[in-house]
Order: structure tokens, then sequence, then C-alpha cells
DNA sequence: AATATATTTGAATGGTTGTTCAACTATTAT
DNA sequence: ATAATAGTTGAACAACCATTCAAATATATT
């Protein structure tokens, strides 16, 4: 993204009292970064496809790639994603790790959108 | 994106109970990319923003390019996309358009969001 | 008709990102 | 120790995308 900026909506007419009452229960920045990029991360349909298939169930790695029909290391690299955001967690068995969701209230999220989705003839 | 594919996750050992299982729940290729898609148009911080903004007010593309400090070029660039998805919805008044959302579902899923992520410390 | 304002649009650009490939670590089995 | 397997990681590349700029459209005003 770019950060200059030169024209920035040069004021004619504004509402001002319906700007000013919407500034007001704007949440902080970081807030809407975060609301963001929660949003951001669950919008690849890999990362979609993983956290659906782990809201049924704990997988590993090779059955969540084989379920998608992804290699091992794209999945691998979407998991990191995953983690870094706190949406997915992990537990070690051998070789082998276990992925399962890190929340229920990602599975609500998840299932309100689907909702959306699955009505009015969006599919 | 690329869509060549070489190693494809060499089967060795894989749970295939769990997996049969996931695959039949699996929802359909376009469900899934239209949900991946939805949470992508959300997942952009000028656009998380302009939803915010909507569904606290009904606000002209000026007003909003104001409560960003964003140009109306890149705000109107933006609402093409949250149009083209539907989630908001326009009326023209003379030479001014006012945006809404389009549908209530959007704001509770945004609010679900919203509880996720200042929940737990995250912000 | 000419001017001003609100918004839209297309092209260009520069940053971002998902996948691949190859190399690496960690664990188990022989 | 060696080989095999599960997973991770960094670099590279191509596709994608948000913003900017300039020009266009649409409506209202003079």
């Amino acid at each position: 993204m770019k950060r200059t900026r030169t024209e920035i909506c040069e004021i004619t007419y504004i509402d001002r009292k319906k700007v000013s009452s919407v500034m007001k229960k704007m949440k902080p920045e970081t807030t809407m970064q975060q609301l963001a990029e929660t949003f951001k991360v669950l919008g690849d349909p890999t990362r979609t496809k993983i956290i659906f298939a782990l809201s049924q169930e704990e997988l590993c790695v090779c059955d969540i790639a084989n379920l998608l029909g992804a290699t091992k290391s794209a999945v691998s690299h979407q998991l990191r994603i995953l983690r870094n955001m706190r949406l997915v967690k992990y537990r070690k068995e051998g070789k082998m790790v276990f992925y399962s969701l890190d929340d229920e209230h990602i599975k609500n999220l998840f299932n309100e959108c689907l909702r959306h989705v699955e009505e009015e003839g969006r599919v």
C-alpha cells in the first residue's frame, strides 16, 4: 500500500453532525486493524478450507494436504499464518503434528458467514 | 497464484477414516470460494472501516472519505467492490450518493468478529 | 450554455501474498 | 549410524490489489 496522499476530500458539503457522531463511535485504529487482519486471514480459499476441516476434526498436516489436494509445504505455510493469528493450535505426537481450532469463537464467526453465503441464492 | 503442482503429499500414513469423514462434510467448492471471497472483502482496513461507519449511519461518499481520511476516489473504488459483493446498497439524491449496509446479516458477522478481537487481550 | 460539485472510472504503479522448490530439522525404525 | 518420514522454512516468482492521478459522467446552479 502506498502511504503518500495528495487530495484528501476537499470538503465542501459535509453532514458534520453525522460524521462526528460516527467518528465518536469509531473503534480505535488498532482494533480496526486487528479486525481487518482477522477477516483477511480467513479470506483465502486454502485457509478457509483448513479452518472448515479443523472445525470438524483434529488433523495432521498430511491429512489436511490430502483433503485439499495441496502440497504439505503450502499447507504448512498457511498453518503458520493461522498459528500466528492464534486461530489454530497444535500438539505434537511423534513425527506428526496435529492441528485444531484454538477457539470456539472462530467457529461461530465462520458459521455466521456460511449462513450469509448460503442464503439468498448467492451460491 | 500459480496453478502448476508437482508433489501432492505422497501419502504414506493417513487416517483415512477421518479424512473421508471430513471430506463428506466439506461444502462445495463454490461455497468455499464465496466464503473466502466474503472474508477477503471484509479483510481490508479501508473496507472494514467503511462497513463499520455504515453500520452506524447512512453516509455519502464525501462523508466516508472525511471520516477515514482517504480520497474520494479511493473510497469510491472500495465501495464498488462492496457493491459488487452486495454488502452495501446505495441511493441517489441529486449529486450525492448515499450508501448503507445491504444486509443486517453482515452486521452480525462484523460484531461477532469484533467480540473475538476485543476479547482475550488481542488489542 | 457555462460552471461547479459529487462521484465514478481506467490506467499505472508499487507493495503484498500464495505457491513452488529445495534445503533443513526432528523423530522413528532398522 | 543410516535411512525414512512428517513437517518447517527461506527465497523466488507470478498474480493480485489498494491507492493515486487524470479524465469522465451526472446533476445542480448561475
